[in-house]
DNA sequence: AATGAATGAGCATTCATTCAT
DNA sequence: CATGAATGAATGCTCATTCAT
């Protein structure tokens, strides 16, 4: 509990009627977030955040008490209810091909919804000095770690070849992933669905042609 | 004579022995690309770039006529010999899967080599005005479109599916390349080969097991 | 509310009761023009003119966009009730000697009290782009445009030579009147309305004894 | 004579056939007076008086020790036949109103042939520390004492009217032939001859009608 | 809850000057 | 004579941050 201080901007839980406060701070979360995905976090200015929001760029440290505390803030908005939705699917029982489409879904759907803020996640994280990163970089593994279950599964249950690397597919997977992630975010033409669709055609069956030739 | 303008910035191409001038120019875009790929195009300042070179803030602009001409230079020194090398490649008589390996491996080759540069191609290139990208940009496509032929080729030839969408698999082929990419860059323990072989390995065959249960 | 930008150097004319900055906005207005007198747009530093003013360099710009401006400003301001006042001059119904007076009068008085202003606008304005110089040259020949017709009258009325080119001697006036001007900025002990009389004097009279030689 | 250095840039005379440099030498004078001329001391580099010469930036310094020696040389070189011409035109036997025009001439002559040269001496020899000024400015009161002379002698012979202050017409005439001179510098079209006649006029002859009204 | 005003450190860039070759 | 290479100090400008109101 950080009480050292009394600045609004480190009491976000206060319990009585501060929902002004909260709904304004999700404004700026998200203010900050499309900024700092347009134009990185050393790119972007506390001013353009604040003309995001259409207040002055004194009264943004209302909301934030520093530009970093922003982007932490943005990053770990943008993986929040990454991982709790990534556990639901795990612990729901399916087949293994339904687990992957699941879960590909949950994570380009994140990219359309919270697309700034997963962007910045992705891109801008590394600019936040380590000690801010514990709880992103946390959330991170548990990710990864959990669709490595989810393959170590499939393994076992001979759906999966048993020659993989559970680690490196994790990875390849998040790549894919985000890299489609990115498009989605600047492509507003991309189709959800279909992208979805493919990303886990290709993961599952890759480009081989395995049908017999006549 | 270049006689219109003394500033060596601005003659990259005078023919006779500056080769003094030349090497340390690419000493420069080097410095210039470990720079940007650290700590972003943003983030570095121009001191980072001269210290890392070990001359003068002020000399770096003997050598870039401006910090953009520096990313601009970076981001293509980082593509250079990248379509030149894909060409190669395609026009080779092979089997598909043969190309599919030299293609990963190029591009995982030179993030090795290049790496800097090439991390800075893609991540930071985006912070040029559009101007400074048209060479960048016409690179891409290049690189793009051929691979999108190797695929169609793939298809024609009846070694991959007939139903791929060959814009999507090259995107999410250049995806996982680039994403694995970065983890080399990041990873100095991490095995060239054995992530080249993976790639391909999934890029090829996916994850699913083909071979009929007992 | 101008909600586009916060940059208070932008808004000039908010009406309401932002009486603060515009006191303090003058005060910056001078002291650039009172650097620039001294040592030129070139040689003159931003810090001068924020010492000058007792503010930090930084905080200068909270007055003006750019050095560049300041000196527009500095140019404007130095003209602007000089057109007015040459207006008034012109339209009152006084004899061709006694509008002449008013002009030097109203010249010269001017240099010593917007005394650096109009050095400034007189030897600097050149360094302007041509774009920001455009309401300054307006001004520029409005009022030479009006001495031309105070003179036109003259010629008809048969107060002066019907000889006279109008536009050669608007423009020697105004140097003479100009050259003065920058004697009296520079020497304070010099008789402001000693100069006056003198330099009608000499704009009627010349030099030649023209009294009959006994 | 400076004997201190053995910079060719300190020796002017050495005798020899240095006739190549001192020619050159010129040249380089004359190229700091364009340059000094149309961008002011402070905003003209020495990057661009090398290129209006035609040779690098470093080699100008084999002709001037600095920057600001050049502006003095190109102050005195402005002024320099100056006050020997009008010495000549004191010491000939003539009537006032010959010398008057010789004397205008002789000015307005100087800034068509030596232009960039007197503008800079003009407008830019301010900037120089109070040492470098010294020449300059013997040669500024030799002139303008000369020039107070002959208004003096004027006055004697009645040609003149007896009440004039010859300081005060000394400076007016001055402030004139400056305006005009740099007149004639900015606008090629202008007559010399004309502006010489008409500035001559009315320094003699004032503006009012003399003829008694019909 | 918000803002206007100010700050001060940092940054890209310029430029006069030097000097070995 | 001339230049290429380098320097380092200065300068215009930006921006995160603070704080009284």
């Amino acid at each position: 509990m950080t009480n050292e201080t009394h600045n609004k901007a480190e009491q976000d839980q206060d319990g009585a009627d501060n929902s002004k406060y909260v709904k304004k701070k999700l404004l700026a979360i998200e203010a900050a977030a499309k900024v700092f995905a347009d134009k990185g976090f050393h790119g972007a200015t506390t001013q353009d955040i604040a003309a995001e929001m259409g207040i002055q760029q004194g009264s943004l440290y209302y909301y934030f008490k520093s530009k970093e505390q922003a982007l932490q803030e943005v990053c770990e908005y943008g993986f929040e209810h990454y991982v709790t939705r990534m556990k639901k699917i795990c612990d729901k029982d399916q087949p293994f091909e339904a687990k992957m489409l699941a879960i590909v879904t949950s994570h380009l759907t994140n990219y359309r919804s919270k697309h700034s803020a997963m962007k910045v996640h992705n891109d801008q994280r590394l600019y936040l000095p380590t000690e801010r990163r514990a709880k992103i970089k946390k959330l991170g593994s548990e990710y990864r770690d959990l669709l490595e279950q989810v393959l170590a599964e499939g393994i076992e249950k001979n759906v999966l070849r048993a020659n993989l690397d559970t680690h490196f597919i994790a990875y390849s997977i998040i790549g894919i992933c985000n890299s489609w992630g990115s498009n989605l975010v600047r492509d507003d033409d991309l189709d959800l669905f279909d992208t979805i669709e493919q990303c886990s055609d290709l993961i599952l069956h890759g480009t081989i042609n395995t049908t017999p030739k006549m």
